[in-house]
Order: structure tokens, then C-alpha cells, then sequence
DNA sequence: TCAAGGATTGAATGGTGGTTCAATCCTTGC
DNA sequence: GCAAGGATTGAACCACCATTCAATCCTTGA
């Protein structure tokens, strides 16, 4: 029976989640997800008091997934550059193979309470990217500077670069090398 | 009687700014724009079909605005290092001057109708900075690069460099000339 | 001054979609 | 087997707010 409820929770994640990757957030009414996951609409509040909070747990495990593939793609490498890249190419590549999915963790309106939550999944990319900074300036392979205030622009520039293609569907087969070599620029990496 | 069907209109759209840089887009009911105003709420739909067409007007006055600052401010400038170094000081010392208002126009949920001028916004900023930008490459002072994806980046990095602090109600006397070192890296301005 | 026609009003309307809840169905422990 | 208690259902509810519209008020041209 606890079995039961707690895959009936993860049923209704899952139902969202799947829906977003197809509809994006503007499809995921309560009534939808719930159908999507086998359950009434009402049995959803059995284990979300709200349909913010449903979403706020939603934006979480699948920000958390994308951050854990970034971070083991960069893990692999040795030198900041080499991780950066991996990073680069990582975000971009999945964002372009769940076009929709990304556009709804980045850019797309939602409800307020879940905005909040893509605060913290852009801040925890900051992070994971502020760390390999420190390392690389520590190293002396990149020169001085905030690795906060870096790797929260890189977040930015990277999501802004990732909007335009994300929306027309389709992006140019060098985006993501122009990307690295953009960011290869702005950390300072010496040619 | 046609100058006060006019003056009306510019009142909704003053009364629409003042409510966002003072509550935000949460802030703006119809109710609550035409009450500023001093009109009836119905009276709003005299100028304009519906909400979103309303705000589209105002998002794209107010967005204007700022791009102009910015683009005079650079037009002041020479060098391509220095054209942008007063971008990104207008840009982002504006929106420190009216923080509630920067963020409804970079960052709040909005209708979707609404986001769409938002990219207009964006985008507008790119063009602007994209111009410096290959300038400078053509003139020999950055190193060849794409123009326009280094533009869409810079606006991606400044937008999500201002949220934080603009969140947060301050930003650190040190944002700016940090923002500017980045950006300089970022193009490649040799030191 | 006075009608005609447009402007203005603001309470009523309506659509949307999140949320509730009384009825029903299962599971579980005796 | 069989009640008790929790899970499930889904139609009804409700709040919110953009939008409308019949009644009223002005302006204007004669």
C-alpha cells in the first residue's frame, strides 16, 4: 500500500514531466496530468497540496537530472577548458534532443511559485560551473577573476544562446562550437 | 476631443508603467491600470483590444527607451571595448534605478503575448550590440568571431547578471566593473 | 439652446482551471 | 468473511479577472 502511493506520486511526476516534454508547461493542466498518470483529477491533491507545489517538485527532479549529466559529462575531463566545454556541450546537446522540455525549464512562463524553482536550477548550474572557475584560476590555467559573477553570466549566455534555437526547432550545426569557442574567450583561456 | 481620446491613452500607458515599476506585471489588473488612470475599467478597452495588446504597447515603449539609452550612451564611445563597456554601464545602472520595473521587463512571467515582445526587447539589445561588436572585428580590434551569437550571448550573461541583484534589491559596488572585465574578456579585447 | 452621436461608466457576465468533497471502492487486520 | 478506515473518484464549486454592454454623460455643430 505504501508501495502503491508512493509510485502513484511518482506516476503523476512522470505523467507531468512527459507531458511538459510534449506540450510544455501550457499543457499541463491538473486534469491532464492526471489522466496521463491512470488517476481522477482530485487524487493528484492526495499527494500535492497544490498544483505549484506538483511543479515545483517536477522542475526540481528534472533540473536535477540535467545538472547531474553536466556534471558527469565535466567530471570526465582534466583541464577547466576541457570541462567547460563538456559542460557546453552537455547542456546544449540535451537541450536540442528535448527541445520543448528545455524550453519549459528555462524560458517558459509559469506560475510564479515555480519560477522560484528555476532560481535554483540556474543557480546550481552556476555553482557547478563557478567550482570548475575556481579550480582553473587556482591552477593558473585561467586568469584572476569572480568565478561567481563568471559562471552566473556563462549561465546566462548559454541559456540566451540556447532560446533562439530551442524555439525555431532547430539550430545550425555550429552553434555549439561557436559557443565553446565563445566561452573558451570569456573565461580567458589562453589560445 | 481627439487630444483627450489621446491623452487618455497615454495615461493608460503611464498609469501601466508606474503600476510595474512599482508591483510589477502581478500588479497590473485592468482594474487596477484603469484606476490609475482615472478612467472606468471599460474605458480601457476604448484604446485597446484586449490586455495583452495593452501591455505589448507598453513593453515596447518601455523597452525602447532603454535600448535608446543604451545605444546613445554607447554612440558616445569609440572604441568597440569602450562602446560596450558603456553598454553594459547604462544598461545595467538603469535597471539598478528602477529594479521592479527591470525585472518585469527581463525576467517576470508574463502572458505569453506580452513574452513575446520581450524577445522583440532582446533581441533589439543584440542587433545594438552585435553592430559594436562586428565593427570592432572588422577593424582588427577583437578577433574574428560571430557577430551575433556573441551579441546573443553578452545580452543572456548581462540579463542573468542583473537578476540576482535585481532579486535581491542590491548589487555589490563591484557588479558593474566586473561585468565589464567579463564582457572584455569575453570579446577578446586585448589587455 | 438643443438634439445626435460618440465617450464613459462600472456592475454584470463568462470562461478558465485549480480545488473540494460526498459517495464509492479497496485494502487490511481481526 | 467482514467491518473500519483510508484511498479514489469526478462532477460540482468557486475565485479570479478579462471582457462586455445597457445606461448615462458630454461634446459638438447647428
Amino acid at each position: 500500500m505504501k508501495a502503491r502511493l508512493n509510485a502513484s506520486r511518482q506516476r503523476i511526476i512522470a505523467a507531468a514531466l512527459g507531458i511538459m516534454a510534449e506540450d510544455g508547461y501550457a499543457g499541463c493542466s491538473v486534469a491532464a496530468v492526471a489522466e496521463q498518470a491512470g488517476l481522477a483529477t482530485g487524487s493528484v491533491y492526495r499527494h500535492f497540496p497544490t498544483k505549484a507545489d506538483l511543479f515545483a517538485e517536477v522542475f526540481r527532479t528534472a533540473s536535477q537530472r540535467e545538472v547531474d549529466a553536466v556534471a558527469r559529462a565535466a567530471a570526465l575531463e582534466t583541464t577547466a577548458a576541457e570541462q567547460l566545454a563538456a559542460v557546453v556541450e552537455t547542456f546544449a546537446g540535451r537541450a536540442l534532443q528535448a527541445p520543448r522540455l528545455a524550453y519549459a525549464l528555462l524560458a517558459e512562463p509559469v506560475d510564479p511559485a515555480v519560477d522560484a524553482e528555476r532560481l535554483v536550477f540556474r543557480r546550481a548550474y552556476a555553482e557547478l560551473i563557478a567550482g570548475h572557475v575556481a579550480e582553473g584560476v587556482a591552477s593558473g590555467e585561467l586568469p584572476p577573476q569572480d568565478p561567481d559573477l563568471t559562471a552566473t553570466a556563462l549561465v546566462g549566455a548559454l541559456a540566451e544562446a540556447m532560446v533562439g534555437p530551442l524555439a525555431a526547432g532547430v539550430a545550425g550545426p555550429d552553434t555549439i562550437p561557436a559557443l565553446i569557442a565563445f566561452i573558451h574567450r570569456a573565461l580567458g583561456v589562453s589560445p
